[in-house]
DNA sequence: AATAAAATTGCCTAAAAGGCATCTTTGCTC
DNA sequence: GAGCAAAGATGCCTTTTAGGCAATTTTATT
């Protein structure tokens, strides 16, 4: 095995511990969690929290990071003669495939993640340490464009920090808007007018 | 006068307390340097300073933020008849002029502020709250391009973000450029590309 | 099984965060 | 211009965080 158990082991309690500080988050509110009783709740000591995160915002943030690389996972798994933007489309789609209007009946395990997403977006305390973790997501993303693009210079990131950009809103706009819009609606509309060059409406 | 002495004042402190961080980080690095010292050095208590900033970091960041928000003023200062993007271009190139290629001989006072920059885009434990600051920004920016478009829903964020994308891609891409390239010249690309819809390059 | 490498943990100190009461300053009224 | 109320500044105090260091346990390798 590559990886070997030891790998292993240091992964999981990395998810671990923040999906407890999500969890704990969530429930009693981000304020009133000590990174004691996210430890705790993980089965590691203190002391050991604070090897895997800088801070309790980082944990939490950290769960956010794991999502969102898998869309730069996902833009190079995209077929390589496909268009840039239908392969971007397509990559941010498979992400939001969580909130997607849910029918099915069964209730998807992301329903307690959207609670989380919520948490993260409203506490001030964390915005920090989301931004800080997007922009790590960013750089992939930008990794990603470039290879499957092959150029340099600044619009690989460019792209990147667009669609980033364009992630933002949509949540935002996803979580205010009231009567509640598809998020694949809101990232269809929102990237027809990046792709148009975001022109003036008159 | 509308405001008084005692805002006046409140607003002194607060600039002082921000230009001092940003001058210690710059000194003797970010780490080093104590709320302590920078309330020393700003002429007030420890206490105070926390009345005023809730971090460190955010005394840096604070500093960019009153920059950066003249963007928007900027904006709300255009014609209203001017095109919504000349109207953009003019407001950050405006915001910009400081690192312009200064010939002229006098070192403008802004030569120290690039140096805080290269301080808060460098220091991990500052892109937090720089990145909460430029949020701030945003909904400034996304408020004026609002009314100056009379749009609603997404389009003033998006576009407001998407600025906010070109900052950060600019900035970062004039620190890193070897060999050097004007602001102008980068923002200007970038803001082509951008109002293109930055079409995939073949 | 033996040993090296790496992770976990406890202990400890410095620093930060923020509540509360007190004292000053500012703004306003008479 | 004296007095009063509101807002700000300050000091004190407690809890929590941050992170260095050394000891201990666990995993990987031979």
């Amino acid at each position: 095995m590559a990886e070997g158990l030891r790998e292993r082991k240091k992964q999981e309690t990395r998810i671990a511990l923040s999906w407890a500080a999500v969890r704990l988050a969530v429930e009693r509110g981000y304020g009133a969690v000590r990174i004691e009783d996210i430890a705790a709740e993980a089965g590691v000591s203190l002391r050991t929290f604070r090897n895997y995160f800088d801070s309790k915002a980082d944990a939490i943030a950290a769960r956010e990071v794991d999502r969102s690389l898998k869309i730069a996972e996902e833009l190079r798994a995209r077929p390589a003669d496909e268009p840039l933007w239908v392969a971007i489309r397509a990559a941010i789609e498979a992400h939001f495939a969580l909130g997607a209007e849910g029918h099915g009946g069964r209730t998807p395990p992301d329903e307690q993640w959207v609670k989380g997403i919520r948490v993260m977006m409203t506490e001030p305390a964390l915005q920090g340490a989301i931004a800080r973790a997007y922009a790590r997501v960013g750089e992939e993303m930008a990794a990603a464009i470039a290879d499957r693009t092959g150029t340099t210079g600044m619009y690989p990131r460019l792209v990147a920090e667009v669609i980033g950009a364009v992630r933002g809103v949509v949540m935002a706009e996803w979580m205010r808007a009231d009567p509640p819009r598809s998020i694949a609606d809101l990232l269809s509309e929102a990237l027809d007018q990046v792709e148009a060059g975001l022109p003036a409406p008159e």
